[in-house]
DNA sequence: CTTATAATTGAAAAACACTTTCAATAATAT
DNA sequence: ATATTATTGAAAGTGTTTTTCAATTATAAG
């Protein structure tokens, strides 16, 4: 069992423990999910899944990822060309980190950005509760070429 | 003459010196986005000016917008709740500070991530190229209440 | 292994947001 | 004044996401 299909069945353990049922297009969207390093839009999910299990529907796709958001197992990530992109959701607080040429996600940890998020409620008067952090550049393979 | 008029005449000069005309449509949509202080959707521009000028078309609101983002007057704001919402675009390298409460928004600078961009650079391999950098919190109005 | 229950499904239609087309109009230069 | 050309709003078109609904399927109960 790899490590991916390790993970798929947690989350179909998850889904299940909050009165969902397991079904084949569940099970094979969370496989496309798991199995790819970028994040995608819902029609891209939908195509590479229907290649699998014929007669899927894009609808399901929406329906899985409102699901699988409200666990917290996938995030919608925002990008300038495209705002409804869904990548699995990292444990912890982290960042990511997006290659602009191949669209491969990193995540990253180790900001500390107390400091200046100190600074700016001073200053503002705000309360600040949440901050969006997000890097964008050219990864390792796509430099070489 | 208050600032915001100032500012509105020095757009559409820029707007001019680009090639574009001046006309009563361009001046109400940029009186509306002068005058707000927080990001605005297209469509919400689209109502607060039709009251100014009846029979303005949204498609002219699109329009505009358009133009002033390219020629960086204004700057599309992602938000949890919508993606194409545009604000004044600040001067310089700032970033945003929005009341998830009354949506207000401010610019802030003195962020130097640099440090940490690096860092990362170095753990990754990526060429970091860009950053999106967003607070969100209670504005000091918005705390009274 | 049935059977009952309720969640899930995909097709279709609807709603929505945005863009394109086009003929009429209005701003600017001559 | 007149010619030129950008601009306009209505309408149609496009792509995306949501809703509706009857049929199907997963799960629990017997
Ligand atoms: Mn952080
Ligand atoms: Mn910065
Ligand atoms: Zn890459
Ligand atoms: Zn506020």
């Amino acid at each position: 069992m790899t490590a991916e299909n390790k993970k798929a069945a947690e989350w179909i353990k998850l889904l299940q423990n909050s009165g969902y049922r397991q079904t084949e297009a569940r099970n094979t969207i969370v496989e496309v999910i798991l199995e790819t390093n970028r994040a995608l839009e819902p029609l891209e999910i939908f195509e590479i899944a229907r290649k699998r299990q014929a007669g899927l529907g894009l609808v399901t796709v929406y329906r899985t990822l409102e699901r699988l958001e409200a666990l917290g197992l996938v995030q919608r990530v925002h990008q300038p060309g495209a705002c409804n992109m869904y990548l699995q959701a990292p444990q912890g607080h982290q960042h990511l980190l997006i290659c602009t040429s191949c669209g491969k996600a990193e995540f990253f940890n180790g900001d500390d950005l107390t400091p200046l998020m100190e600074t700016v409620a001073a200053r503002s008067g705000y309360q600040i509760t949440e901050h969006w952090f997000q890097l964008f550049g050219c990864c390792a393979d796509c430099q070489r070429k």
